[in-house]
DNA sequence: CAAATGACGTAGC
DNA sequence: TGCTACGCCATTT
């Protein structure tokens, strides 16, 4: 199994997952058959390129939380796609179980 | 090639 | 709830 290959599996999970919901890395990384590679899917998604058509928004930490500080771009971009799809965000977290993807 | 890093996760306190 | 300490593993220094 080849690093593109991994990549490839990684976000095509990601891309399948439906509007309205999300997935954790770690979830994610299991779905792609690669169980403990959590941290790779970041990695992976660090390197999207602007404008991806591949949805990372969608993807959020086991806490239910947005793995960027709140302050940032990022963090405020992301919110603004999820709510946009009808993700309730309180606290600064997201009801994973309401809104986890389980296939 | 050794060491640090990170869009992570879990356990413990 | 919040914070630390590790474990993890590809990538970057």
């Amino acid at each position: 199994m080849t690093n593109d290959e991994k990549r490839d599996a990684i976000l095509l999970v990601i891309a399948s997952i439906p509007k309205g919901q999300v997935a954790t890395y770690g979830s994610v990384a299991e779905m792609a058959s690669l169980k403990g590679h959590a941290r790779f899917v970041g990695t992976i998604l660090k390197k999207l390129p602007t404008g991806s058509k591949i949805p990372w928004f969608r993807v959020i930490n086991s806490q239910g939380k947005i793995s960027f500080p709140e302050n940032s771009d990022k963090y405020l971009e992301q919110k603004n796609c999820l709510e946009k799809e009808g993700v309730i965000i309180t606290k600064n977290k997201i009801n994973l179980n309401h809104y986890l993807w389980q296939p």
